[in-house]
DNA sequence: AATTCCAGAGAACAGTTGTTAACTGGATGA
DNA sequence: TCATCCAGTTAACAACTGTTCTCTGGAATT
């Protein structure tokens, strides 16, 4: 089992998690590379100084960021993809899986989609890293099921980064739409639903 | 025809388009929200004040390097997508299109990329509303293929924001191996092939 | 030829930024 | 108990930011 923190390191978590708070949510209204590190200390009541305690820049609090924000997700990925049932279920577990995830992390999905394609390289590196793990593993789940018989790896990865696109895709869709009527989205999640089918039905005919 | 326009507007458009350049270039290692007026001004070698003479601010900037960056591509998209061929030729001719895009006007497809979910919310606003427009119109090219017989427009505009959405990853793809070996820009170009085909199977069997 | 217009310059404003150095005081380990 | 450690503080730095007001000189209009 893990060691009890002392009273010294257990402080230390604690602030580290208050700046990774704070700088999500300073994050919600612009870019990485335009947010401040005093403007992060600000927002936690602490000393400027004390964010070099921390990390080395903003930069590097982003590459945390991209870790607790993408970190934990790969066991639901797993989970949700092998999941057995015919596709259609499939389809509708993992839409529902992605709501659910933007209904409850919001900031997460957004600095993700943000940060993408953003201004910081190194950020820009952790999620092509996190997002490649994501890939080989439906890869992996896609290859159990029966009907990737004859598949080569190639194909199987191809398409699992199509899955993967798709996800993110669907999440900054459900994103923008967090705020609107229900009625907005149910038709986004439709969409989504009809894209994957759309996508599995390809799947079904790969090798005539 | 046009008018000719006087040396007092030539010299303002002149000035116009070099702030846009200028931007467009710093805008390569930084989002948007970052960028400084004063940063643009310096590389245009231009008094901070002028900026206001046609910028109200540094997102409405933004919003004229999106209308620079897609306005223009309309028309190649149409043409494209209503190319006569079988679809596998199609679809080559779609990602060659991509590829010489993204070669020519790599600052361009790096701005999109980037502040589609970027941080500053009337630029977003613009690249949504354009890329509507896009998977309208290739819904609308869709339509006349005899393949769409039977298809609701729901599902033709589901498919044609399938297929935007899939241009825009690749695009982003080729961007970020513009620099890599030639066989590394191969392997991109067969994957998004690969990617566009599966859906096009899945397209040839929705009906079923 | 005389007048109006207006893109850009210049100077100044209060506020902000990242980073340095030297410090304090409570937890830690001998 | 006493010396060490180290998360966070305080103060100061030069450099930078967006925005204002006033001015200028050449183009445009009459």
């Amino acid at each position: 089992m893990s060691h009890t923190l002392g009273i010294r390191q257990a402080q230390k978590q604690k602030t580290r998690q208050a700046f990774l708070d704070a700088a999500l949510t300073l994050l919600e209204e612009q870019s990485l590379s335009s947010l401040g590190l005093r403007e992060v200390t600000r927002a936690v009541g602490v000393a400027p100084t004390a964010f070099y305690r921390h990390f080395r820049s903003t930069a590097d609090l982003g590459v945390a960021l991209v870790d607790e924000a993408l970190g934990s997700l790969h066991p639901m990925v797993r989970t949700t993809v092998s999941t057995t049932g015919d596709s259609e279920e499939r389809i509708t577990r993992a839409v529902e899986l992605i709501a659910g995830h933007v209904d409850a992390h919001p900031a997460h999905v957004r600095f993700i989609a943000r940060e993408r394609h953003g201004g910081v390289q190194p950020v820009r590196e952790a999620i092509r890293a996190q997002l490649s793990r994501f890939a080989e593993e439906v890869k992996t789940e896609l290859a159990k099921d029966p009907e990737a018989e004859g598949w080569s790896d190639d194909d199987l990865l191809m398409l699992a980064h199509l899955y993967v696109d798709q996800m993110l895709i669907t999440a900054s869709l459900l994103l923008e739409a967090l705020e609107a009527p229900a009625e907005e989205r149910e038709r986004v999640t439709q969409l989504a639903t009809r894209q994957l089918r759309l996508i599995t039905i390809g799947r079904g005919h790969w090798l005539d």
